[in-house]
DNA sequence: TCGTCAATTTACCAATTGGTAAAAAAGCGA
DNA sequence: TCGCTTTTTTACCAATTGGTAAATTGACGA
């Protein structure tokens, strides 16, 4: 019912997605194509939202042809994820513990708001799985986003003893990060309604700035 | 294909969902039923996700009966929309322009942050409609939300001039308490791989409570 | 006890949807 | 140009799912 098809087992599961070997230039090509119409597909509709048919119209191929680059619907939704998370970690791990500490939470509060700016559909794919459960995604949680929120929570905490800046629950404050800066992209039909039209953006960066200077100011 | 069924037209569509109309002992039992078992199901799948066989089966009740009580999917999805936005309401309106500013606002926090942990499946269940660009709720949000928001954020703006409260834009304020509360319920699948076990709530409402006070004391 | 209306079940659809088989059409190196 | 592989299309399925028709059962006042 599953795992039919192209790859033969070569080495063992990665986890990852990527197929990891042969890509000939077309199939690069439309395998990216069917990422780009499917990512836009399922962060509009949720994944049981989103069908084949939708995500092959948008990619300008036929469905059948689109399972002959992936295994199935599942397989691309697990892919986009996979893929995701690595842009979604970036961010936090540029946070630099030889850096100035207060500085450094503030620029990775910029970044992640610059994300929700620039890549509103991939925080909503990723909205969409969490609020689901992470059906799809929890080992990848337990195994890649929890090691690096623990070195960066000791890493708060450490600055919070030194007295650098103010003594937080630093997993709170990573959470309230999150949440404030990914609602303008998940919550953005909300935002829409309710704010006089035009870029929200600068307004929430100036915003942000103001309310994580006084949390964290000594 | 739709609108079939029982309410003849009596009065104009209220937007509101209820049939305003007759309702037997039994009919307001498993109204109720339906309306529990639907808010567990979508809540938790999202609308294209749960089926009727899933409601019906929750609700105890045959998938016919079921539309015997509702005139299609869609209805009870609106029906429970329609019923939240109440609910969701409430904290906000709370909000006393007699009470003192901060502690207002704090009180707000803490109201919000308590309905995250009482009924996350409310929250969700809102969350993922407006992620899906709140395709059912548009008007509502116009209607209802809007007028309530831009009251809140003009007492807001007033307690700020009167410098009884630091200045902030008051509709980012909103947005940056709706989005900390509500990460808890919504994003509860994340929270409990990265929280050490354990009700996370205290925790959160202590952090929440401290930031709003620093970034709203003058 | 009966008759009537409300409530429920049984038996079905028709449309949608994820997926497959196999033939046709491109690509492309030699 | 030939022959072989890769890619794409055509033609289908089987399962799921929202919804309906009609028969059946239950509630209950007269």
């Amino acid at each position: 019912m599953k795992d039919a098809g192209k790859n033969g087992g070569t080495a063992g599961k990665t986890l990852g997605a990527q197929p990891a070997v042969k890509h000939s230039r077309i199939q690069t090509r439309n395998r990216k194509r069917i990422l780009d119409a499917a990512l836009e597909v399922f962060s509009a509709h949720g994944f049981r939202g989103a069908t084949l048919d939708q995500i092959a119209a948008e990619a300008g191929l036929s469905k059948p042809n689109i399972l002959y680059y992936f295994d199935g619907k599942e397989t691309i939704h697990v892919t986009l994820l996979n893929q995701l998370m690595e842009t979604w970690l970036d961010p936090l791990e540029q946070m630099n513990p030889e850096g100035e500490p207060l500085e450094e939470i503030l620029a990775y509060v910029r970044r992640k708001l610059d994300m929700a700016q620039a890549y509103p559909r991939e925080s909503r794919l990723f909205a969409n799985e969490i609020l689901q459960g992470a059906p799809r995604m929890g080992p990848h949680l337990e195994k890649r986003l929890k090691p690096l929120v623990d070195q960066k929570a000791a890493l708060i905490t450490e600055w919070a003893a030194a007295g650098r800046i103010a003594p937080v629950d630093p997993r709170h404050l990573i959470f309230s990060i999150w949440a404030t800066t990914q609602h303008y992209a998940d919550f953005e039909a909300q935002v829409n309604v309710l704010m006089p039209e035009g870029g929200v953006f600068p307004g929430a960066a100036t915003y942000l700035e103001g309310m994580f200077r006084r949390m964290l100011k000594v």
